[in-house]
This record gives C-alpha cells, sequence and structure tokens, in this order.
DNA sequence: CCCAATAACGACGTTACATCA
DNA sequence: AATGATGTAACGTCGTTATTG
C-alpha cells in the first residue's frame, strides 16, 4: 500500500522533471524543492523504502535524485543550486536518511572518508540518492569525526592539566618540607649548595641532585617515585596526531 | 618554464529543519 | 500542545591543488 503510493510519487515527479525542465541541467530547482519534501510529506515512512525499492524498480531507476547534475562532469555547483531554491521560493527542506542508506554510507566511510567522483557516483546510485547528497554526507560525517576527536584530545588534556597541577602541588610540599628541613638542622650538617638545581618552571631551587648523591634518597625525591614532568618529552603529553594529513 | 584563469574539492562555520525530552 | 535542546542535512565561503591555454 504504502510502497505503491511512494512508487506513484516517484513516477509523477519523473514526469514532472521531464516535462518541466526538459534537460537534466536545468531541473534541479525542481527537483530539488520536490524529491524528498513530497515524500516525506506523503509519508514519512516511506525513506526507509527508498533503498529496497530501488533494488525492485528495474528499469524505471531513474529517479528525480538521479540525472540532476551527477553523471555530468561539473556537478559541483552546489551554491548554484541553493541559489536555485531561493529564486524558485522553494526554501530547502531536510532529508532523514534511512537507517539502512545512513549505515551503508557509514560502512563506505570506514573504508574511505573521501570520495572519488566514480565512488560517489556509485554511492548515490546505490542508495538513491544524488551525488550531492553523497558528498555532503561525507563532509559532515569528517566533521563529525573531527569534532568528536577533538572532544576526546580535550579530555585527555585536561586529565594531563589536572595530573600535572596534582604534581606541582606535590613538589611544592615537598620544597617546602625540604627548605623546612634545611632550616632545622645545624649549618654544618647541610648538603652542599652544588647539590641544589634550579627549577627552570619555577625559578626556584629544587631538590634534583645528581644520581650519585644520597640527599635526594633521604628526602623521597628520587626521580623514579616522583617524576617532574620537566623532563618528558612533547610526545608522551601529546601522543595523538593534531595534524590531518590532506589526501592528495 | 612561468603565469593567470578555471574547476574541483575539502574544511569550516552557519542555517534550517526534524526529532525528542 | 508548546518549547527548548540536540542532531544533522544542506548551504556559503575560503583556501588549496591540479589542469589548461
Amino acid at each position: 500500500m504504502v510502497i505503491v503510493y511512494y512508487v506513484n510519487i516517484f513516477i509523477f515527479c519523473g514526469v514532472c522533471e521531464g516535462s518541466s525542465e526538459g534537460g537534466s541541467s536545468g531541473n534541479v530547482r525542481v527537483a530539488r524543492g520536490f524529491d524528498v519534501n513530497r515524500m516525506v510529506a506523503a509519508e514519512e515512512a516511506t525513506s526507509s523504502f527508498c533503498m529496497d525499492l530501488a533494488k525492485y524498480r528495474g528499469g524505471n531507476k531513474r529517479s528525480l535524485e538521479d540525472g540532476r547534475n551527477d553523471g555530468v562532469e561539473g556537478e559541483r555547483g552546489s551554491n548554484s543550486r541553493a541559489s536555485d531554491d531561493d529564486e524558485n521560493g522553494l526554501a530547502r527542506k531536510k532529508l532523514r536518511l534511512s537507517k539502512e542508506q545512513s549505515a551503508f554510507l557509514e560502512e563506505s566511510f570506514k573504508e574511505h572518508n573521501t570520495l572519488n567522483p566514480k565512488q560517489k557516483h556509485g554511492l548515490a546510485k546505490q542508495l538513491n540518492l544524488r551525488p550531492r547528497q553523497v558528498e555532503v554526507w561525507f563532509q559532515n560525517r569528517r566533521a563529525r569525526t573531527k569534532l568528536k576527536q577533538t572532544e576526546v584530545d580535550c579530555e585527555y588534556l585536561k586529565k594531563c592539566c589536572e595530573t600535572l597541577t596534582e604534581e606541582n602541588r606535590k613538589l611544592h610540599k615537598e620544597l617546602q618540607e625540604l627548605r623546612a628541613l634545611k632550616s632545622s638542622t645545624p649549618f654544618y650538617m647541610q648538603s652542599p649548595a652544588t647539590t641544589l638545581t634550579m627549577c627552570p618552571s619555577c625559578e626556584r631551587v629544587a631538590t634534583a641532585t645528581p644520581p650519585s648523591t644520597t640527599a635526594a634518597k633521604t628526602a623521597g625525591t628520587t626521580s623514579t617515585s616522583t617524576p617532574s614532568p620537566f623532563p618528558l618529552s612533547r610526545s608522551k603529553f601529546f601522543p595523538f596526531s593534531h595534524t590531518p594529513t590532506k589526501a592528495s
């Protein structure tokens, strides 16, 4: 029942497309204001039939999607399409991709997150979408991936920051204890000044001592027990790569 | 080889709409 | 039923790259 209605709409669209504009180049505005909206408005559940239907429609495959801009070399023209809609007074409407369509696109995104024209057209044909829709979907999908990665990175940096803050707090405390110890011990028992080093960050005398000395060990500040953040390489704190390589 | 014009494409930001709580 | 939040399809713009004359 539903399917029949859907098919009828498709046929109607095809006729409309062919008669009104009479060509593949000029029919964009008619078709775009049309396709999904009518379908969705007519009955929203039909979109999930899109793909399955395409299998069965056989010879009458040329939907309103096909033959708009695809198949033509310069199918870029997203801007002109938009303006065409506007000129026509038809506000853009949103298609909700069916689960099957989304899953299919998702699968192919896993394989390659960019598309060459052939892949784009192939996908569009398989999913009964316009190549432009496939292109847009991949653009948005890449954006989502990046956003998610950014969130993950942000979370990781936050954790790093917390760790460093805690480390810093411990070191300060340690320094205070050492200072207290130093002032409380007699002068002749104090370590030689050469065993004290300067912290490059806070520019204070820290407790870092040469490995051979025992001063740090007595204070419990071996480099293995409480590693200082200073000598850590950047790669340890930023193991992820932020530089997306542009696929050529 | 160099250069300007052009097309194609991706990233990014934004808008508009659908859906859900 | 109304509404704000959220997700996402679609769009506009800009920068980059390849091609062509």
